[in-house]
DNA sequence: ATGTTC
């Protein structure tokens, strides 16, 4: 039992309420053995300032009464860069684009292959030498052409696959098409891909062809990981059958985002909203600056729109990338093998529902069997895939739709050492836990820098230290949490094989 | 998280 911090009200053991001065309905799934960080508590009441911000930028434009209609916190929150890394937050008649995260669309995506750990395990040094050369040495040769870019980021991976053949050299012709009731958020159709002219255009001569470029099939940093494993234990039969999760099976498993594009669009948002915000109302003190729903920020909305739906659609696309490279090096390494799609789930992004906006940061769905009406998870509910921290274990757990996180469970198992801190343990307990863990990157203090700088963002040492297990709290307490919360049922326990860190 | 370097 952790010190409970004063300003969290516990219900009872898995539930605790954030009163406020907005009467704003805010209450915490958690466990009484999972640490709660002040720091993130202190973000929380922050963002919930933004409740007065609303009825300000209502009164000052005549605009729609916007007002937070409920904030959730999940057993893995903690301090972000100003709103907490496991906030899901409604409003009416506002948008909130910093409670979506940097990352737009950061998320997961778990395949079930065809192999099992038996297969698998006697070919990791070569499948380790194979994934360096796929994802760090050269290998990775993703060929897509400017008019290809395009369709991805205005139409997703659905407007990709239109456009015809799929020359993705080395990794195989395989499409998509059995992922579209397997994608919580298939595509966001926008209007234009302007903002990302410059990416679009970057490598290839003419609009039909077809160039590598340094940014599509990049993993990315920090937490961020592609990873083999199997599953260890089945905590769901019935469920599990029909996931396709025998014990023992090989799953892979990726976990990235937007790379530099959710960045970008950030970016956009914040312009906009500078912009845009109404001369002589003071600029909110928590620094959260929202769009009101109206006419009135309709065109700057817009833009904003197109850049969001540009990048998200780029992170779903790059996560079935990385599957296609994991995939190619299995292939060659292990023999044939089919890879299913099981669920690609969103961590960063917003649901416009009618004059509603639902925003997720560090946060994902976990709706019931009604948010997957007539998919293949119907009986079930919806797939919540929640990554263990590097060597950890994951979790593969079914939703229940609890309305009081908005139908949302956890996105790991949450720092427990800030990012800027010096992680505890020292070098050579790093060293020893690479050495078990076959962990591939690029840079490895055995074997100097095999990247070429521009074809790959290197893992930084530093990095590794700051995601290694100590950096993490236990992912026990926290899917624990859920699990006797009501928000999520665990499926399976997946453990790693073989990680391969950006 | 990003992309990299005082």
């Amino acid at each position: 039992m952790h010190r409970q911090d004063h300003r969290l009200e516990r219900l009872d053991d898995h539930w605790l309420r954030l009163p406020n001065p907005w009467d704003v309905p805010a209450l915490v799934c958690a466990g009484t053995d999972v640490p709660l960080e002040p720091a993130a508590v202190d973000e929380a009441l922050a963002l919930l300032e933004t409740a007065a911000s609303l009825e300000a930028l209502s009164a000052a434009t005549g605009g729609p009464p916007a007002r937070i209609t409920r904030l959730a916190l999940t057993p893995d929150f903690h301090k972000g860069a100003g709103i907490p890394i496991g906030t899901v937050i409604e409003t009416e008649h506002a948008l909130l684009p910093q409670a979506v995260g940097n990352d737009v669309n950061c998320g997961m995506r778990l395949e079930v292959t065809t192999l099992t750990a038996d297969d698998v395990r006697p070919r990791l040094p070569a499948l380790e030498r194979r994934l360096r050369h796929l994802f760090f040495e050269g290998g990775r040769r993703i060929a897509l052409s400017p008019a290809q870019r395009e369709a991805l980021l205005r139409d997703g991976v659905p407007g990709l696959l239109l456009t015809g053949a799929a020359p993705w050299a080395g990794l195989g012709d395989r499409d998509a098409d059995d992922s579209l009731d397997r994608v919580h958020a298939p595509a966001f159709p926008t209007g234009t891909a302007e903002a990302f002219a410059d990416w679009i255009g970057s490598a290839g001569a003419t609009r039909h062809e077809a160039t590598h470029d340094s940014v599509i099939g990049g993993i990315g940093g920090g937490n961020h990981f592609v990873e083999l494993q199997y599953v260890a234990r089945v905590h769901d039969p019935a469920a599990a059958h029909a996931f396709g999760l025998a014990p023992g099976t090989v799953v892979l498993m990726a976990h990235s985002g937007s790379l530099s594009l959710g960045h970008q669009a950030n970016g956009t948002a914040r312009d906009l909203l500078r912009a845009t915000w109404p001369a002589g109302l003071p600029r909110p003190a928590n620094g959260v600056l929202p769009f009101l729903l109206d006419e009135r920020t309709a065109p700057a909305r817009r833009r904003y729109l197109d850049a969001f739906g540009n990048a998200a659609n780029f992170a779903a696309g790059n996560r079935f990338f990385l599957a296609l490279t994991m995939r190619a090096g299995l292939a060659a390494e292990c023999g044939d093998l089919e890879a299913r799609l099981l669920y690609d789930a969103p961590h960063n992004l917003f649901w416009p529902d009618g004059d509603r906006v639902v925003h997720r940061k560090g946060a994902t769905p976990a709706g019931g069997h009604a948010a997957v009406r007539g998919g293949p998870y119907a009986p079930w509910g919806e797939p919540v895939i929640v990554p263990g921290s590097m060597g950890a274990a994951s979790y593969v757990l079914r939703g229940h739709g609890d309305p009081r996180t908005l139908a949302s469970a956890c996105h790991g198992a949450g720092r427990r050492v800030p990012r800027g801190a010096a992680a505890r343990g020292g070098d050579a307990e790093l060293d020893a836990f690479l050495a078990e863990f076959r962990v591939v990157t690029p840079l490895d203090h055995r074997d100097p820098v095999v990247a070429r700088r521009g074809d790959v963002m290197a893992a930084w040492r530093r990095d590794l230290n700051q995601e290694a297990p100590w950096a993490y709290k236990d992912v026990g307490p926290v899917v624990e949490s859920l699990r006797a919360g009501g928000v999520a049922a665990p499926v399976a326990e997946l453990r790693p094989l073989l990680t391969v860190k950006g």
